[in-house]
DNA sequence: TCTATAATAGTAATCATTACTAATAGTCAG
DNA sequence: CTGACTATTAGTAATGATTACTATTATAGA
């Protein structure tokens, strides 16, 4: 049933989430059985577990190869409509196992950005151009005498 | 001097680790110090927050782009040999930004493997044969009856 | 029906990180 | 130097996702 919950939903819903989703099915359910199993799932290979560098995991019903966006705001993780085949990184998992002392089993490559709800609410804001001013001169170090 | 230890281990060092090192410095620093200062100075550049697939953050002192590679058992982090203007990456940002809705500022490129360490540690377990047994079996579901 | 085994619900524990607050250090005018 | 004001800190409490634990419940077979 947990499969299922996570295969029906084509978004990458995290632990809580797919909680609520089994609670509409099986009431009785507990958060503790949601883990257990989706840990079983992901180790069997049904799902994939992702886990961007964010908080919390997220659970991916579609276990073929291919690249996802996450959101920098939100965390909300969209898939990249871009095919792993298409390009050389597999060349430079080779590579690195013949520079590095290290075993390559595989890579993992997220795009970063906002999602179009998040790019929606940080044009209305402000203060970003503040932001972006504070910062540089906080690089620059003051090493050049500060302007007026 | 929190910059200056994660600027002098060439490491990937964690909160704690830096913790530690910094109270040879200075006895009475409080962790909530050490991390009020890492997240100032990663969001001045002067260092960068990683955040892999694992429990913890780690920072690095080297902001100048570049992949890493992460061990799957122990979580240590190492660079990768490898030039990101030598691939296509940046081009598959633009095209990302063309046929989504989201607003594409970077990417997030990190190798997956085993160090050298836990490579050795991999080879004296008997039990990696069975493993791989047994998950073989639970994919193939019984669909195809059982071959003995 | 009885027994042995596996899975579960509910709760407690863990652990990295963040938030909070009282105390300390730094700055500067007088 | 003193006092007042501000910024930073140490120490601790709170948070929140995940994991561990245990008594209970479901399941299967004899």
């Amino acid at each position: 049933m947990i499969l299922e919950v996570v295969q029906e939903s084509h978004t990458h819903l995290t632990a809580d989430e797919i909680y609520e989703r089994a609670r509409k099915k099986l009431p009785r359910i507990s958060m503790g059985t949601v883990y257990r199993n989706l840990d079983i799932l992901a180790s069997c290979g049904f799902i994939k577990k992702l886990q961007p560098g964010y908080a919390q995991m997220r659970f991916d019903g579609n276990t073929k190869d291919h690249y996802h966006v996450v959101c920098m705001r939100c965390g909300k993780i969209g898939d990249a409509p871009i095919e792993p085949s298409d390009n050389t990184i597999q060349n430079l998992e080779n590579v690195l196992g013949k520079l590095t002392r290290y075993g390559i089993f595989g890579h993992n490559l997220e795009f970063l950005g906002l999602c179009p709800n998040c790019m929606e609410r940080e044009r209305d804001l402000p203060e970003n151009e503040q932001i972006n001013q504070i910062m540089m001169e906080v690089k620059d170090d003051g090493t050049q005498g500060e302007s007026n």
